[in-house]
RNA sequence: GCGGGUGUGGUGAAAUUGGUAGACACGCUAGACUUAGGAUCUAGUGCUGCGAGGCAUGGGGGUUCGAGUCCCUCCACCCGCACCA
C-alpha cells in the first residue's frame, strides 16, 4: 500500500466536517485558549502559498493545545469591506456584494484543502448586515460617549450633560474654547449645544484634508496617488478640505502607552507602537508678532534652546499665514502654498529636497527681543503640534539644513560643542551664550526656561503627541454606513429621540443601499450620494432630514471582530456576556507585521472603551502577539533583444546584447530552466519566439519579489496540494524557517518532507507485500530514547512557536525508527499522536490502522501531560589553558519535566578532574570552567 | 528622512542563548538495485591545501581564556509611515 495522500485527506477533510469535529461549544467549564489569525481581506486573487504560513502556525498550536485538554477556539471570518472590491466594480460594473461572496468561497475552498480545524459555524464577514449592525451599533456608543478627564475612563456623554447643565464646563474646559456658566449652557441653542458636545464626543465631525482629484470628481485614497497624479488616469491631484468623521484616539494616548508594558508582545511590536504614539514632552511658547498685537504659538522640545532661535517655520497650510504675510512677499507664498498642496505628506518628510518661503514677516524674541523672520516650510506639519516651530539651526539638524540653504544665520548657543559643519543635537550639554542659562546643562535650562516663560505668561510645558485622531470617513460605497441623520445640518446618531424618526428608521442595521454604479456623489460626496431615497428621509414630524453618506473605513470591522467569534449568531448583543466572560482576550494572535500601528491600534482602543462603558471586562484584545514572515515570490526573468522583435537570450549570454528583462510565469521553468515550448504557448505574441540558449538550455534570470500576480511569481496552494498533500504542504511550509521570518517560496525543497512523509507511511506499511506491519513487542531502550527525545524537543519548540526545528526533530526520528526497523506499535502511536498538529491526515488515517476508533481530535491524549523517561546525555564544556576545548559527557536519567542534572556542574567538572593534574580552575557565571594546567 | 527588522555554505536554515559553526533538508557528485523510476537505499559535499593544517557567520574595530551570539562603527536588503487592508 502506498502514501495515497490524495484519497486520505479527501477522505478525512469529509469525515471532519461530517463529524463536525470542529465544532466548538461553550464549554464553560474546561479551561479555554483563544488562538485567532488576523482575518483575510478576499481579494480576487485568491490565496497564494504566503497566506496560510500563520494559519498552520496557529493550526498546530491550537491542535496542540486541544490535545493538552484546553477548550479552543480557533476561528477564522473575513475582512469583507474594502478598496479593492470597489476598484474591481467601477472597472466591470459587478457589485462588490457579488464578487466578494465569489472570493469568499474561493478562499474557503482553499483554505479547506489545507485542513485547518476552523469551526465554521462561527465565520463572519464584516460586510454582512448581521455584523456590520454591531459594527454601527459600537459606533452609536463611541458617538455617545466622552472622556472624562478627572477619570480617565469614557463615560456617557449624558454625564457630561449633566456636569454642564451643574457647573458649566469649568472643570472640563477644552483648549482654546470659552468658559460658559450652568445658565449659559442653559439658554444656548440647541445646534451650539451639539457643537460644544461634539468637541468632547469619541466620534466626531471635523475638517480634514482629503487628496481631490478634479478631474475623476473624486476623492482618492493615498494608494490611489501614484507620483503625485491620480493611479487612474494620471491626473492631477489637490489637497481638499472636507467634513470627516474622526475618532478621539488620541484621548486614550497615554492608556494606549502604559498598558502595553503587560502585553506578551515582541520589544519591536511594542516599540513601534511607542514611537507611532509619540509622547514627547516640551513646551508651548508664544511669540508676539512684530508691529501687531497678535501671537504665534510653538510647540518645541527644546526649551533650553530658546536663545538659539534663528527662525520661525510655520506649516503651510495654517490658515493664518495670509493675514501676516507681508504685501511683498504674498505672491511668493501663495505660490508656494499651492506648491505644497500637491505634494503628500511622505514627499514632505521623506526628501532631502529643502524647500520653504519667507512671509515677510517677523517675531519679537521673549527674551532677548531680537526680530526673528517667519518662513513657512513642507517639513512642518500642520498636524503636529501646533504647526509652528521654532528653529535652532545649531541645534537641529532639520533646522541647520534649512538655514544653511536659506543662508540665515546661525546663533551658536553650544560654545566648542557645535563645530559650524553639522547641528549639535545631542540631549546632553551645556547651553552656553544663552543669557541667564549659559552654563547650565540642557536638562537644568530646560527647567529655567519653562520657569520663566510661566512666570512671563508667553507659556507652559506641554505633553504632545505624535498621535492623531483616526479619521473614519470614506467618500467611498463599499464600507459600513454611518447611523447618523442630519437634522438642519446637525448630525444626530439615529436612535436620538430628537430625531423622531420613524420606527422604520430607528433600527440597526443601516443597510448598504444597492447602487447601479459606484461613481462619486456630487462634490466629490461618497456613491451613496447619489441614491436620493436613501440620502433623503422624512421623519414623524414630516421635517425633511438627511442620511450621513460617507462610510466607514476598512478598519472599523476589524477593530472589533475577536469579540463576535464568541457569540456570532447572537442577535440581541455583539457579543453574549457569558461567552465573553469565559473568552475573555485573545490568548494568542498571530499576523503580519504590517498592522503594527494601525489595525492593531485601533482595535486596542475600541476595546478599552468598550471596556471603560462597561461592555466587556478587560482591556486590551490580545495578550500574546507573535508576527509571520512574508513569504515572498522568486520571479523568473526572460531577456528579449532590444529591436529584434521576438529573440530571447538565455541569462548566461544577456550581457552580449541589449535587452529587456520581462517577467515569466514561474510555473513555466522548472528551476531555472524555462520550458519552451510552454512558453510559446503562453501568449499569442510568443508563438513565434526564438531562443538563444546555453548549453541547449535556456536559463531564467531570478529575482526575490513580493508575491503578485502582476510579476508572474504566485505559488498558488491548490496545486501544490494536488501534487504532495496538504500534510507535505503544512509541514514544507513550517520547514521553511523561523514563523517571523520573511523568505522566498521554493517548491523544489517540498520533496525533503514529502520524503519524511512517505518513511513515516512506511513504518506502518510494507510496500511490496501490501501488507501492514506492526507489532505489538515491547520497545526497546533505543527506540525510547529517540522518541522521548523527541517528544521533549517537539512541544519545547511548539512552546516557542520554533516549528521548522520540530519538522527537523520529526524528520531525524524518523531516519532513526526506519534504521532501527522499528515497527512497534507502543512507539509508532506516540509517533502519531505528536505528528497530528502537524500533519492531521495521515495521522487520523495511521491512527485508525492502528485500531483506534474515530478522530484523534475527538478526545484529549495524555500523551503531552505524561512524565517520559528520558535517558540522555548532558555535554559540559571544558577549555584548558584558554584555548582547547574538551566535552566532557555525563550520561544521567531524568524524568522529561525535570531533566536538570541532580548533582551540581561544577562538582561533576571538579569531580572529573579528580586525578588529573591541573594548576587553577577558573569559573565563570559558576557554570563555564577554564582549566589551566 | 523617521521608526522597526534582517544579514551564517550553491539554496532554505540550525546552533543548548557566550562554549566543537553549518543540525535537518534542498541541490550537486559518485555508487547500488533496477531491462529508463521524477521510486528506494549507501557514501560524499563550507572554502583552501597532496598533507598536518589554515581560513570562514555582510565589512572594519573592541570586550573575553573563548564571539554567529555582547559593545562601537560602516554597508546592504526588507516592512511601516496615518484613505491598501
Amino acid at each position: 500500500m502506498k502514501y495515497d495522500f490524495n484519497t486520505i485527506e479527501q477522505k478525512w477533510n469529509t469525515y471532519w466536517k461530517e463529524h463536525q469535529t470542529y465544532q466548538l461549544k461553550n464549554q464553560f467549564d474546561k479551561p479555554k485558549y483563544y488562538v485567532l489569525d488576523m482575518f483575510p481581506y478576499p481579494s480576487g486573487a485568491g490565496l497564494h502559498v504566503g497566506h496560510p504560513l500563520g494559519y498552520i502556525a496557529t493550526d498546530i498550536f491550537s491542535r496542540y493545545k486541544r490535545m493538552k485538554g484546553f477548550n479552543v477556539l480557533h476561528p477564522m471570518g473575513f475582512d469583507a469591506f474594502g478598496l479593492p472590491a470597489e476598484q474591481y466594480a467601477l472597472e466591470t460594473g459587478q457589485h462588490p456584494a457579488v464578487t466578494t461572496e465569489n472570493n469568499i468561497k474561493r478562499y474557503k475552498e482553499q483554505l479547506d484543502n489545507i485542513g485547518f480545524n476552523y469551526d465554521w459555524s462561527r465565520e463572519i464577514q464584516t460586510s454582512d448586515p448581521k455584523y456590520y449592525k454591531w459594527t454601527q451599533w459600537i459606533f452609536t456608543k463611541i458617538f455617545h460617549s466622552w472622556l472624562n478627564p478627572k477619570t480617565q475612563k469614557a463615560e456617557p456623554i449624558n454625564t457630561l450633560l449633566a456636569l454642564f447643565e451643574k457647573e458649566g464646563n469649568i472643570s472640563v474646559q477644552k483648549e482654546k474654547a470659552s468658559l460658559f456658566t450652568a445658565e449659559e449652557w442653559k439658554n444656548f441653542k440647541e445646534e451650539d449645544q451639539r457643537n460644544i458636545l461634539m468637541q468632547y464626543r469619541l466620534a466626531y465631525l471635523a475638517e480634514a484634508e482629503v487628496w481631490w482629484c478634479e478631474a475623476l470628481n473624486t476623492v482618492l485614497a493615498n494608494d490611489e496617488v501614484v507620483n503625485g497624479v491620480s493611479e487612474r488616469g494620471g491626473f492631477p491631484v489637490e489637497k481638499k478640505k472636507m467634513s470627516q468623521w474622526f475618532l478621539r484616539i488620541t484621548d486614550y494616548a497615554d492608556r494606549l502607552l502604559d498598558s502595553l508594558n503587560d502585553l506578551d508582545w515582541t520589544d519591536a511590536m511594542k516599540e513601534m507602537q511607542r514611537n507611532w504614539i509619540g509622547r514627547s514632552e516640551g513646551a508651548v511658547v508664544e511669540f508676539q508678532l512684530k508691529d501687531e498685537n497678535r501671537k504665534i504659538e510653538v510647540f518645541t522640545t527644546r526649551p533650553d534652546t530658546i536663545f538659539g532661535v534663528d527662525f520661525i517655520v510655520l506649516a503651510p497650510e495654517l490658515n493664518y499665514i495670509e493675514t501676516i504675510s507681508t504685501p511683498e512677499q504674498q505672491e511668493a507664498v501663495n505660490n508656494y502654498i499651492k506648491y505644497v498642496k500637491s505634494r503628500s505628506e511622505r514627499e514632505r518628510i521623506a526628501e532631502k529636497k529643502i524647500s520653504g518661503c519667507f512671509t515677510g514677516a517677523f517675531v519679537i524674541h521673549p527674551f532677548t527681543k531680537r526680530e526673528i523672520p517667519i518662513w513657512i516650510s513642507e517639513y512642518v506639519l500642520s498636524g503636529y503640534g501646533t504647526g509652528a516651530i521654532m528653529a535652532v539651526p545649531s541645534g537641529d539638524d532639520r533646522d541647520f539644513a534649512f538655514a544653511q540653504h536659506f543662508d540665515i544665520e546661525i546663533s551658536n548657543i553650544f560654545g566648542t560643542q557645535f563645530d559650524g559643519t553639522k547641528a549639535f543635537s545631542s540631549k546632553e550639554g551645556i547651553i552656553e551664550n544663552s543669557d541667564f542659562i549659559s552654563g547650565k546643562t540642557i536638562k537644568e535650562a530646560a527647567d529655567l526656561i519653562l520657569k520663566a516663560i510661566e512666570a512671563q505668561g508667553i507659556g507652559q510645558s506641554k505633553i504632545n503627541f505624535k498621535l492623531r485622531d483616526a479619521g473614519f470617513s470614506r467618500q467611498r460605497y463599499w464600507g459600513e454606513p454611518f447611523p447618523i441623520v442630519y437634522k438642519n445640518n446637525i448630525p444626530y446618531s439615529i436612535d436620538e429621540a430628537e430625531l423622531n424618526l420613524k420606527e422604520a428608521d430607528k433600527n440597526l442595521p443601516v443597510l448598504l443601499p444597492h447602487v447601479d454604479h459606484y461613481g462619486p456623489g456630487p462634490n466629490g460626496q461618497g456613491p451613496l450620494a447619489n441614491i436620493s431615497n436613501f440620502v433623503n428621509i422624512q421623519n414623524s414630524n414630516g421635517e425633511n432630514l438627511l442620511r450621513e453618506t460617507n462610510t466607514m473605513p476598512g478598519y472599523a470591522g476589524s477593530s472589533w471582530y475577536f469579540l463576535r467569534y464568541m457569540s456570532p449568531n447572537d442577535s440581541e448583543n455583539f457579543v453574549d456576556e457569558e461567552a465573553c466572560k469565559y473568552w475573555q482576550s485573545v490568548d494568542l494572535y498571530v499576523g503580519g507585521t504590517e498592522h503594527a500601528v494601525g489595525h492593531l491600534l485601533y482595535s486596542r482602543f475600541w476595546t478599552k472603551v468598550l471596556f471603560d462603558l462597561a461592555y466587556t471586562k478587560f482591556e486590551e484584545p490580545f495578550k500574546r502577539l507573535l508576527n509571520q514572515g512574508m513569504i515572498q515570490g522568486s520571479s523568473r526573468f526572460v531577456y528579449r533583444i532590444k529591436g529584434a522583435a521576438c529573440q530571447f537570450v538565455s541569462e548566461g549570454l544577456k550581457d552580449q546584447y541589449e535587452t529587456d528583462a520581462i517577467h515569466v510565469d514561474v510555473n513555466l521553468v522548472n528551476g531555472t530552466e524555462l520550458d519552451l515550448e510552454a512558453f510559446k504557448k503562453w501568449r499569442a505574441e510568443y508563438a513565434d519566439a526564438h531562443f538563444i540558449l546555453e548549453e541547449e538550455k535556456y536559463i531564467c534570470g531570478v529575482e526575490i519579489e513580493k508575491m503578485s500576480k502582476s510579476k508572474y511569481n504566485v505559488v498558488n496552494p491548490d496545486n501544490i496540494v494536488k501534487e504532495y498533500g496538504a500534510d507535505t504542504f503544512r509541514m514544507y511550509e513550517m520547514f521553511l524557517g523561523p514563523i517571523e521570518m520573511s523568505k522566498p517560496w521554493d517548491t523544489k525543497g517540498i520533496e525533503g518532507v514529502h520524503r519524511f512523509l512517505k518513511k513515516l507511511w512506511r513504518l506502518f506499511f510494507d510496500e511490496q507485500t501490501e501488507e501492514f506491519i506492526v507489532t505489538d513487542e515491547a520497545p526497546n531502550k533505543a527506540e525510547l530514547k529517540i522518541l522521548h527525545q523527541s517528544i521533549k524537543k517537539v512541544i519545547d519548540d511548539i512552546e516557542k512557536f520554533s516549528f521548522n526545528t520540530s519538522v527537523a526533530q520529526f524528520m531525524i526520528l524518523v531516519n532513526e525508527l526506519s534504521d532501527l526497523k522499528c515497527h512497534k506499535k507502543a512507539i509508532l502511536s506516540q509517533v502519531v499522536l505528536l505528528l497530528n498538529p502537524f500533519a492531521p491526515h495521515i495521522s487520523e488515517e495511521l491512527w485508525h490502522h492502528l485500531g483506534y476508533e474515530g478522530s484523534i481530535n475527538d478526545a484529549s491524549f495524555p500523551i503531552f501531560e505524561e512524565k517520559h523517561i528520558v535517558e540522555t546525555e548532558k555535554t559540559y564544556p571544558v577549555a584548558i589553558n584558554g584555548k582547547h576545548r574538551t566535552n566532557i559527557a555525563f550520561p544521567l536519567t531524568a524524568e522529561a519535566k525535570d531533566v536538570e542534572p541532580v548533582v551540581l556542574e561544577n562538582e561533576i567538572v571538579q569531580k572529573w578532574l579528580e586525578g588529573k593534574p591541573h594548576k587553577k580552575i577558573i569559573f565563570v557565571k559558576g557554570k563555564m570552567i577554564n582549566v589551566i594546567v
